[in-house]
DNA sequence: TTTGGCACTTAGTATATGAGTT
DNA sequence: AACTCATATACTAAGTGCCAAA
């Protein structure tokens, strides 16, 4: 749709002035709700930005609860998820290695061919054009009526309380010192001093309007920074690095033979020599004992070279260069990761017959070579589909269908409870594609004539079924699952046994779009092995079709791209779906932390980039004017860059395809933001601006209807090279992972006290919090949560009781009396008053917990907590800040964040995301 | 310059898992 | 052992951004 059009030429600076940093409110809250069409029809959620209301400084978040994992932690063991953790079910994986399995590769060669896949090409023809008129509803449906945000939210937030006194219960503490063993290179984080006092994000200060932060007192953080010895070299020594050169051919680890060692980072490295023993894994972490204290930063390069040398080589680094550089060539050049593929590579070479494509396509990545050698056995179908024979009924009457026609009504009727059963565009695409099947001149006609509770019934009992199976059935069954499995469930790259994030192919269903999608409700078909492009390292052996006499699209190997398998999404043919290595994987990690150091290096340039866009503000050009304002709001309120969508999918938008119905100005100088962003999340913010931005966007509003573009000289292309301008490598996501990294950062360096864990815990959830409701990360109320409270509520109010029979009892003893029997008309014994006292205490604490509990539930139910946590938060500074305040990083970390993060476990306590 | 292909990150929800109870 | 509840993980949709071709 909207389609820009031309861009001005140059621009001139006005001069604004403004400070940036000036105490705009940002807040969040929405005050309007009128209108809010918008939430989505679904029931509850709200999506209201709830956040709004509430600062969330204040708001007391209660504790977290008890959520810590393990009590005990204390000691963080290793806290190193590295090791062990995968869970790999233990058995021995490596037996499996891969390379066994397959077999021959004879088949496949690119023959795709035979299958064919049809696709249904919807037809779904919805114009949705219409756009969502400003203020509610132009477009039909789609929003729906919400709660209304605001108001809702405040009386939902009952919380404010105080609850607060947190105590812990199990103390957990453990010495940090201990608890991180591993190191990591200090590559590029290097040297970063604490400041405090840099500029905070300007999110922060302006979100929401006063909440601000109280600051001041950094607490007494250390100042003296360590020498944060990368001792680490020391364990070094140990490196163990698989001598995987060998193996890269070899790879192909016959099976058995394999020997494997684990790296440091306990990843299991392979190689051709040992036997395979067991190799446990990470999981046990034992196994290797050596290894597992390896510091990351090797592990990132790992051992391909042989050269052990390393030791200390991680250093080297390119810090910024990251971040600075462009990403690519930095890339290469300087993780030592790389390097080492480097020299691995040709080795690799070898034949491939198999190969098919060898050309290495043009892979579109980033053209850097991201593996040298990769065995892998492909992926796992899902089983074919099972017939149960139920009828479904039409007009009353039982009808015959053939397995396919079932097997499509099953996936409709099992969605019954579900939203998406009654909405008219889901029964369409349903209809159209089931219809497709059944055949012009089926009986079933209508499908509104079409009762499909038989198969609904038929649902419920298999559930209930498998839900009264004992526990051992559950584990056997499980452990049948596994077995399949298992061997799908690992890569090894460059040596390094990984995890794979989604070895399995997507099962045929009904698409479940969000929001108002177009498509939602066609049939999503069943991917077969001739519609799948395998990406394996030359050399490998080829994994063999699990399906009889069937074989894969096509055979590549190229080393540019991370993917291991892709096929073409059935609802979207444009579009990929794609297998690639799991979240924990070096892969991944290097580029995780590439992400951060680059965000991290917007430090140094944000202020030069706030004062160019004020003093654009007033640009006679209005593309500039228009980029100044779009970058403004972009790190002003974290919005997503807003690319261009297609018609055939949920009309949402980001910063520059805003339209100027979703900005509401509100005199003198606030703005108001309601519109639907990524998976159709309402985000409704009232917000204080500057009084050029202010005006700016009345000037871009001014002669438009409310759905043509705000920023009409803009696409997020142009926002981005304008960016790259400024500093390279910038682009418009980078403003969120700033924003969301530095506020907790700043946070918590700002408002952890002494105290104990659970009291620190509570301060790191604030902070967590607060970064949600800047990037807006929502989630659906639970349809129990109303009722859950009103558990709590009534079982608090036991608790009361309890505790006043208790302080009676107290009294009768002290004027030694026996105690009075107990509600349940029991006999209570006698006690010394302290021994009373102490129960009181006990009482109390119990319930002030429970209070606690309940008033951070109360207060996270719209708020998505994890989000923000996995993909916006530089894990350094929870590691740090764990580390400064003896928190165990277990607290914070679930077993897979920790393995995702395990390149990041060794950053020194005095890490601070400001290099400033 | 725009469009589409491609690769990869980010996101909410469904489901599995596990801790705490009863 | 069976439940409850809550979190952790699995799943896959929906974004961003780059690049080359149109």
């Amino acid at each position: 749709m909207g389609t820009e059009t031309v861009s001005k030429p140059v621009m001139d600076n006005g001069s604004g002035d403004s400070d940036d940093d000036k105490p705009l409110a940002f807040k969040r809250n929405n005050t309007v709700a009128s209108n809010s069409n918008q939430s989505k029809s679904n029931s509850q959620r709200s999506k209201a930005v709830p956040t709004t209301k509430v600062s969330p400084m204040r708001s007391p978040v209660t504790s977290p609860n008890g959520t810590t994992p393990s009590n005990k932690t204390s000691i963080v063991k290793s806290s190193m998820p590295s090791s062990s953790s995968k869970a790999s079910p233990a058995k021995s994986p490596l037996r499996n290695d891969m390379p066994s399995t397959v077999k021959d590769r004879s088949q496949l060669q690119k023959d795709q061919s035979e299958c064919k896949i049809e696709h249904e090409d919807s037809e779904d023809d919805r114009p949705l054009s219409s756009i969502l008129s400003g203020n509610k509803g132009p477009t039909s449906s789609r929003q729906v009526s919400s709660p209304q945000p605001e108001k809702k939210n405040n009386g939902d937030r009952p919380l404010d309380r105080a609850s607060r006194i947190i105590k812990d219960e199990s103390d957990d503490e453990t010495p940090i010192s201990s608890m991180f063993r591993k190191k990591i290179d200090s590559g590029m984080s290097g040297g970063n001093q604490l400041s405090n006092d840099e500029k905070k994000p300007l999110v922060q200060k302006l979100h929401q309007n006063g909440s601000t932060v109280k600051n001041e007192v950094p607490n007494g953080k250390v100042l003296g920074k360590r020498p944060l010895e990368k001792n680490s070299s020391a364990d070094q020594s140990s490196l163990k690095k698989a001598k995987i050169s060998a193996s890269p051919t070899s790879v192909k680890m016959k099976q058995d033979s394999v020997k494997k060692e684990i790296d440091d980072k306990g990843r299991v490295l392979v190689s051709p020599k040992m036997k395979a023993k067991q190799l446990s894994t990470r999981e046990d972490g034992t196994d290797d004992d050596d290894d597992d204290d390896v510091p990351i930063s090797k592990r990132f390069k790992s051992d391909s070279s042989n050269s052990n040398t390393s030791s200390a080589k991680p250093k080297a680094v390119k810090l910024n260069s990251t971040s600075s550089a462009a990403k690519p060539k930095a890339r290469n050049v300087v993780s030592p990761r790389s390097r080492a593929m480097t020299k691995n590579t040709k080795k690799v070479t070898k034949d491939s017959k198999y190969s098919t494509s060898s050309k290495s396509s043009p892979s579109s990545g980033d053209g850097q070579k991201k593996w040298t050698t990769l065995v892998h056995n492909g992926v796992i179908f899902p089983p074919p589909y099972k017939p149960h024979g139920i009828k479904i009924l039409y007009k009353g009457k039982p009808v015959d269908l053939t397995i396919e026609q079932e097997e499509v009504a099953t996936m409709f009727a099992v969605m019954r409870e579900t939203d998406y059963y009654t909405k008219p565009q889901f029964r369409e695409n349903f209809w159209n594609d089931w219809r497709r099947l059944l055949g012009k001149k089926h009986v079933i006609q209508k499908l509104d004539d079409c009762d499909f509770t038989p198969i609904y019934e038929w649902h419920l009992e298999e559930k209930e079924k498998k839900k009264q199976m004992s526990t051992e059935e559950k584990k056997a069954l499980k452990e049948e699952k596994m077995k399949q499995e298992e061997k799908y469930m690992w890569a090894v790259v460059d040596g390094v046994k990984e995890k794979i994030g989604n070895f399995r192919v997507e099962p045929p269903g009904l698409f479940r779009g969000r929001g108002e999608h177009p498509k939602m409700g066609k049939l999503k078909k069943r991917i077969r092995p001739c519609e799948i492009t395998l990406n394996i390292g030359k050399g490998a052996p080829i994994p063999e079709c699990p399906i009889a006499g069937e074989r894969w699209k096509e055979v590549k190997h190229d080393n540019t791209v991370t993917w291991l398998a892709f096929w073409a999404d059935p609802i979207n043919p444009k579009e990929f779906k794609y297998v690639f290595l799991g979240a924990g994987s070096s892969l991944k990690g290097l580029s995780d932390k590439e992400k951060y150091e680059k965000a991290r290096n917007l430090t140094d340039h944000i202020d030069n980039i706030r004062t160019t866009y004020t003093k654009n503000f007033t640009a006679k050009d209005v593309k500039m004017r228009q980029i100044a304002v779009a970058t403004y709001l972009i790190d002003k309120l974290a919005l997503r860059a807003g690319n261009e969508k297609d018609d055939d999918e949920a009309d949402t938008v980001g910063c520059c395809t805003l339209k100027v119905g979703n900005v509401e100005c509100i005199p003198p100088n606030k703005i108001k933001f309601d519109f639907l962003g990524k998976d159709s999340i309402q985000y409704v913010n009232t917000v204080e601006v500057e009084p050029l931005v202010y005006k700016a966007i009345g000037q871009f509003q001014a002669g438009k209807s409310k759905t043509d573009d705000l920023f009409d000289e803009l696409d997020t292309s142009k926002l981005n090279a304008h960016l790259k301008e400024l500093v390279p490598g910038l682009t418009a996501k980078v403003f969120r992972t700033y924003n969301a990294s530095i506020t907790l950062d700043e946070m918590l360096s700002q408002e952890t006290k002494d105290g104990d864990v659970t009291q620190k815990i509570v301060v790191y959830q604030k902070a967590n919090k607060e970064v949600a409701i800047i990037c807006n990360h929502q989630r659906t109320v639970s349809k129990t949560h109303g009722a859950q409270i009103e558990k709590l509520t009534a079982r608090i109010e036991e608790l009361k009781e309890v505790l006043k029979e208790l302080k009676t009892n107290l009294d009768r003893a002290k004027k030694g009396k026996p105690p009075l029997e107990g509600s349940d008309g029991k006999k209570i014994r006698s006690l010394e008053p302290n021994a009373w006292e102490k129960k009181i205490a006990q009482q109390s604490a119990k319930i002030e917990k429970m209070e606690r509990d309940m008033h951070t539930k109360e207060d996270l139910k719209t708020v998505a907590l994890g989000t923000s946590k996995i993909n916006y938060l530089d894990p350094r500074i929870t590691v740090a800040w764990c580390k400064r305040h003896e928190v165990p990083i277990e607290k914070i970390f679930t077993k897979s964040l920790l393995e995702k993060f395990a390149w990041a476990m060794d950053v020194e306590p005095e890490y601070r995301f400001s290099r400033r």
